[in-house]
RNA sequence: GGGUCGUUAGCUCAGUUGGUUAGAGCGCGUCGUUGACAUCGACGAGGUCAGAGGUUCGAGUCCUCUACGACCCACCA
C-alpha cells in the first residue's frame, strides 16, 4: 500500500472544477447511480430567473438543498435534484426592452414576433450564465433534467392547467378592479404590490352639496376627486343624517353624485365622511359595487388623466394632484392640509406607485384550491418547517383572494383563449380553427400571458413531464422537501400546494423547509445602494466553494434571518485549514502496514482511544438526531467542534506519543484510531463543504468508492463508553491546571519539570499509564507516584477529582500565594457541594427528578467531597 | 388592528425531549518558531441569559404580561 502525501494545502480552485467535472461526468448526480428498487429523495429547484445574478439567497439555497441531497444519496436513496430556471416575465422583459432602446429601438416599433425571437436568442446566450454559478457552488443536480418555463413540455402543462380550470368553471374574465403598474404597464397581483409607510398629506375640502351646505371631506389623493361618484356618511352620524339623499357635486367639474350612507363610514377618522371614488379605490369599489354607483375611470394606462378628468386631462396624477388642490383652493373649497402617514402600494419590481384600476383581466376562482391546500397542511400530509410559519400560511389562504393572472407582456405562456367576433371565447388544447358557435375563422387570441407564478406552480410535476404519465412522474413524484425562503411563500409555496393538489389529486412534496434571509454583518438588508452586498463569486474565489457553504449552513437558525460577512467566511476557511491540516497529519503517519478497523482492538485501547472513539460515536448519534429534525447548522457546528476542540487539541497530540514511539502494536492501534475517526468525520462533512472533503477522501488508503457516495455514518453503540469519557475529562482537566501553575509560577515555557500523583480514580483509571500525556502536553519530564510517601515540600498541587498532582517547583513557590490560590480553589469546591448537598436534602428532587439525575448528583458529591478532603491535606501540609 | 421573530460576553451569534460551573468566533490581555496547521497553539479577563410574575424539586430553555427592535398580514379615507 503506498501512501500519497498531502500537499501542504488544499488548492480550492483547481479541485472545484475538477471534482465537480469527475462527479458529474461519472453520472453520480443522477438518480440512476443508486439501485433500481432504491427508494427515491426528490428536490425540484426553485428556479431562479434566466436574468438572475447570483446572490446570497441562491446561495443559501443551494447550499441547503444540495446538503439534503448529499445526505440522502449517502443514505443510498435515488437522490434527484431538478434543476431549472425561470422566464420571470416581467424582469426578462424589461431587459430586453432595456437593450432595444440602447439599439434605439423599442419592442413596440419591432413587434410582438420579433420581440420573441430576439427574447430568446438573448435567454440561449445568457440564460445559462445562473446555471454556470449553480455549478460552482457544487450544486448535484441531474442536469440532464434541466427545465426551463417556456420549455415545450412545461407549456403544454401550462395549457393543460388553464384549459382544466376553464372547464371547472375557475377561471372569469371581465373588468375588475386590479393593482396596476402604469410603468410595466400591466395589471400585478395582491402579491406583488408592498404597502411601504411613507409620509404624506391629508387633505381636508368642502363637498358642496344642493342647498348651499358643504360636507368636510378628507383624502391623501386629491386627483380622485374627479373620479368620485358619492359621498359616504356613516348612517347613524347626527352631523350628516339630514343630508343623506341629497346631490352633492364634484369640486371644479360640478358633476351631480348622491349623498349615500354606509356604516363602513369611521366616524372618527378625519371629518367622518367619506368620498367615493370606485375605479381608483378597492374600498370605495366594493362600496360601489353594493349602491351601483357608476364607475368613472379618469386614468389612462400611463396613469395620465383622461377625458373623464375634463381640464386636467393629460396631466400626470401627481401634477394634477398639485393643480386641482391649487384650483380648489383659488375656488374656497379647502380647509386645510395636514401631514399623514400613509400606506403607500408600491410595485414589488420597481417600486413605483401601483394604481388601482378597472381593467378587463383573467381571474382563477382561488377558493376551492386553497380548501385542499389548507387540508393538506392541516392534517399533516404537509408539514412546514420551521411549524410556525404553517399559521402565516393558513391566515394567507383562509382569506384569500381571486389571482389575476393575466399580464399585458410579451414574454410568457400566452393566454390560450380565442375570442370569435361575435364575443365567443374558445379554450381547448389545439388551437381553434373557427369558431364553434358562428363558424367565423376570424379567430384572435387573447394578447396577454400568464402571471409567471402560474407556471411555477406547477413546477414540481410540469418538470417530470405532467400531464404525460412519464416514467419520471411515476417513479419522482410527488417531491420529498420543497427548500426555499420564507419570503416566497405566497408567491410560489402555497400556489404549489394548491395547484399540486388540484390538478394531481396529490401532495407536491411532504415537507417544506423555509429558509431565512440573509442580510450584512449589522442585519441590514443588503443592497446595491448601501453598498453593503457580499458578492458570493468574489467570496468563492477568496475563500473557496466549501468556506460560503459551510457559513451559510452553519451561520443560523431554520427560518430565521442570519447576518453574513466576509469575517465569518473566512473563519470557515481557517476551519477548512484545520480539516486539511489534520488529515494531512494522520495520512502522513500511517505508514505502509493495512489499517485495520478500531474495532479489532476494542479489548486493548487506551483510555484517549476509547475516549475519542466514545465521543465520534456520540457525534454521530448526535448528528443524526439533528439531520433528523433539520438542524443542519446546529450539527455542522457540532462537527466543527469535535474535530477541533477534541480531536486536533487533545487525541492528536496525544496520539504523536504512540506514533513517534517504539510500540508497533500500539502505533497501529492508534493508526486505526485516527483514520477511523477522520473517515468518519469526512463522510460526515460531505454534504456541508462536498469539494475539501472528496479531496481528502482520494488521499485515504485503500480502494474505496468517491465520498460522494460513500455510506452516510450510523452510530456504534459498542463505542460508547462513559467511564473513558470522564477518564479523560479527568487528565485533561488536569493537564489545563498544570499549564495555568506553570504560567502563574511563569515557569519557562521549555523548562521541563516534575510530578508526583497520588490518588484512584473509581473507575480505575492507572494515572502512572499515562504520564506521557503530561509528558507531550503540559512538558512534564517525568510523573512518578506517591505512593504512601510524603508530599514533597516547595510544591504547587492541583487537584481534579480524586487525583492529587504535585508539582516540585523549589525556588519558585510562593508559599503565601499557593495558600491563597488554593483556598480559592477550595472555596469554590464548598460552594459546589453546598449546591449538590442542598439538592440532595431537598426531599421533593429525590422523589420527582429522574433517577439518573439524582444518581449523577450523588456521585458528584462524592468526587466533590472527595477533592475537597484532597485540597484540605494539601493546605495542612502547605508550613510556611 | 391581527400575527411572527428577536433581546444571552465589547461586537456577531449558538445553546429544541427543562438537569453539573451558560458556550463559540471576532476583538482584548499575557505567552509560544517542539517533527499537521501562525489560515496555529496555551492561558486569561469579560455575562443578575431585556424586565416582572408564574409553573416546576429545578427555568436561558415552558406559560402570562411589559419594554425595546425587526418583519409579515390587514379596506381607516
Amino acid at each position: 500500500m503506498t501512501v500519497q502525501e498531502m500537499p501542504k494545502n488544499f488548492d480550492f480552485g483547481e479541485a472545484e472544477s475538477r471534482l465537480y467535472t469527475w462527479w458529474e461526468s461519472h453520472g453520480y448526480f443522477k438518480p440512476e447511480v443508486a439501485p433500481a428498487d432504491a427508494e427515491p429523495f426528490v428536490i425540484a429547484i426553485p428556479p431562479p430567473n434566466v436574468t438572475g445574478e447570483l446572490h446570497l439567497g441562491h446561495a443559501m439555497f443551494v447550499s441547503l438543498e444540495d446538503l439534503m441531497i448529499r445526505y440522502e444519496r449517502m443514505r443510498g436513496k435515488a437522490a434527484l435534484w431538478i434543476p431549472g430556471t425561470d422566464h420571470a416575465g416581467i424582469a426578462t422583459q424589461l431587459q430586453i426592452e432595456r437593450m432595444l432602446r440602447n439599439e434605439g429601438t423599442s419592442r413596440e416599433e419591432i413587434g410582438r414576433e420579433e420581440f420573441l425571437f430576439r427574447t430568446w436568442e438573448w435567454k440561449e446566450k445568457y440564460g445559462n450564465a445562473i446555471v454556470n454559478q449553480l455549478r460552482r457552488l457544487g450544486a448535484s443536480c441531474d442536469w440532464d433534467r434541466l427545465r426551463f418555463t417556456l420549455d415545450q413540455s412545461l407549456s403544454v402543462a401550462v395549457r393543460e392547467a388553464f384549459i382544466t380550470l376553464w372547464d371547472q368553471k375557475l377561471l372569469y374574465r371581465g373588468p375588475r378592479l386590479i393593482n396596476w403598474s402604469p410603468g410595466l404597464q400591466t395589471a400585478v397581483s395582491d402579491v406583488e404590490v408592498e404597502r411601504s409607510e411613507e409620509q404624506g398629506t391629508l387633505y381636508y375640502f368642502k363637498y358642496p352639496v344642493e342647498g348651499g351646505e358643504f360636507i368636510p371631506v378628507s383624502t391623501t389623493r386629491p386627483e380622485t376627486i374627479l373620479g368620485d361618484t358619492a359621498v359616504a356618511v356613516h348612517p347613524d352620524d347626527d352631523r350628516f343624517k339630514h343630508l343623506v339623499g341629497k346631490t352633492a357635486y364634484v369640486p371644479l367639474i360640478e358633476r351631480p353624485i348622491p349623498v349615500i350612507s354606509d356604516s363602513y363610514v369611521d366616524r372618527e377618522f378625519g371629518t367622518g365622511a367619506l368620498k367615493i371614488t370606485p375605479a381608483h379605490d378597492f374600498n370605495d369599489y366594493e362600496i360601489g359595487l353594493r349602491y351601483n354607483l357608476p364607475m368613472i375611470s379618469i386614468m389612462n394606462k400611463d396613469a395620465s388623466l383622461n377625458a373623464n378628468a375634463g381640464p386636467y386631462a393629460g396631466l400626470d396624477r401627481f401634477e394634477a394632484r398639485k393643480k386641482i388642490w391649487a384650483d380648489m383652493t383659488a375656488a374656497g373649497l379647502t380647509i386645510k392640509t395636514e401631514p399623514h402617514t400613509l400606506q403607500v402600494p408600491r410595485s414589488q419590481r420597481g417600486g413605483e406607485i401601483v394604481e388601482p384600476m378597472i381593467s378587463e383581466q383573467w381571474f382563477v376562482k382561488m377558493e376551492p384550491l386553497a380548501e385542499k391546500a389548507i387540508a393538506a397542511v392541516k392534517d399533516g400530509r404537509i408539514k412546514i418547517v420551521p411549524d410556525r410559519f404553517e399559521k402565516v400560511y393558513f391566515n394567507w389562504l383562509e382569506n384569500i383572494r381571486d389571482w389575476c393572472i393575466s399580464r399585458q407582456l410579451w414574454w410568457g405562456h400566452r393566454i390560450p383563449a380565442f375570442y370569435c367576433p361575435n364575443g365567443h371565447i374558445t379554450v381547448q388544447r389545439e388551437n381553434p380553427v373557427r369558431c364553434a358557435t358562428c363558424g367565423s375563422r376570424d379567430l384572435t387570441q387573447d394578447p396577454d400571458v400568464l402571471d409567471t407564478w402560474f407556471s411555477s406552480g406547477l413546477w414540481p410535476f410540469s418538470t417530470l413531464g405532467w400531464p404525460a404519465q412519464t416514467p419520471d412522474l411515476d417513479r419522482f413524484y410527488p417531491t420529498d422537501v420543497l427548500e426555499t425562503g420564507y419570503d416566497i411563500l405566497f408567491f410560489w409555496v402555497a400556489r404549489m400546494i394548491m395547484m399540486g393538489m388540484w390538478f394531481t389529486e396529490n401532495i407536491p412534496f411532504h415537507t417544506v423547509y423555509l429558509h431565512g434571509l440573509v442580510r450584512d454583518k449589522n442585519g441590514e438588508k443588503m443592497s446595491k445602494t448601501k453598498n453593503n452586498v457580499v458578492d458570493p463569486l468574489i467570496m468563492m474565489g477568496q475563500f473557496g466553494t466549501d468556506s460560503l457553504r459551510y457559513t451559510l449552513l452553519t451561520g443560523g437558525t431554520p427560518g430565521n434571518d442570519q447576518n453574513i460577512s466576509e469575517e465569518r467566511i473566512e473563519y470557515s476557511r481557517n476551519f477548512g485549514n484545520k480539516l486539511w491540516q489534520i488529515s494531512r497529519f494522520i495520512i502522513s503517519n500511517l505508514g505502509e502496514e493495512t489499517i485495520a478497523d478500531p474495532a479489532e482492538f476494542i479489548t486493548e485501547l487506551s483510555a484517549p482511544d476509547r475516549w475519542i472513539l466514545s465521543r465520534l460515536q456520540g457525534l454521530v448519534g448526535s448528528v443524526q438526531r439533528l439531520f433528523d429534525t433539520y438542524q443542519y447548522g446546529e450539527a455542522g457546528r457540532q462537527i466543527k467542534e469535535f474535530l477541533w476542540e477534541e480531536f486536533a487539541d487533545w487525541y492528536i497530540e496525544i496520539s504523536k506519543n504512540a506514533l513517534y514511539g517504539d510500540d508497533a502494536h500500539a502505533k497501529q492501534i492508534t493508526q486505526a484510531v485516527l483514520l477511523k475517526v477522520i473517515d468518519t468525520n469526512l463522510r460526515l462533512l460531505h454534504p456541508f463543504m462536498p469539494y475539501i472533503t472528496e479531496e481528502i477522501w482520494r488521499f485515504l488508503p485503500g480502494e474505496h468508492k468517491p465520498l460522494i457516495l460513500a455510506a452516510w455514518p450510523v452510530s456504534d453503540a459498542r463505542f460508547i463508553n462513559a467511564d473513558a469519557e470522564s477518564d479523560m475529562d479527568l487528565l485533561r482537566d488536569l493537564v489545563v491546571k498544570i499549564r495555568n501553575v506553570r504560567l502563574e509560577y511563569s515557569v519557562d515555557p521549555g523548562r521541563r519539570i516534575q510530578a508526583i500523583a497520588t490518588g484512584q480514580p473509581t473507575t480505575g483509571l492507572q494515572i502512572g499509564q499515562y504520564a506521557y500525556i503530561f509528558s507531550r502536553l503540559c512538558n512534564v519530564e517525568q510523573l512518578d507516584m506517591l505512593n504512601g510517601k510524603a508530599a514533597p515540600e516547595q510544591s504547587a498541587a492541583v487537584v481534579s477529582g480524586d487525583v492529587t498532582v504535585y508539582l516540585p517547583l523549589a525556588g519558585m513557590i510562593d508559599l503565601a500565594a499557593e495558600r491563597t490560590r488554593l483556598t480559592e480553589e477550595l472555596e469554590m469546591i464548598k460552594g459546589q457541594i453546598a449546591k449538590t448537598q442542598g439538592m440532595l436534602a431537598n426531599e421533593s428532587f429525590v422523589s420527582r427528578a429522574k433517577p439518573e439525575v439524582v444518581e449523577r448528583e450523588r456521585t458528584k458529591l462524592a468526587d466533590l467531597t472527595r477533592t475537597r478532603a484532597a485540597v484540605e491535606e494539601r493546605l495542612g501540609g502547605l508550613v510556611g
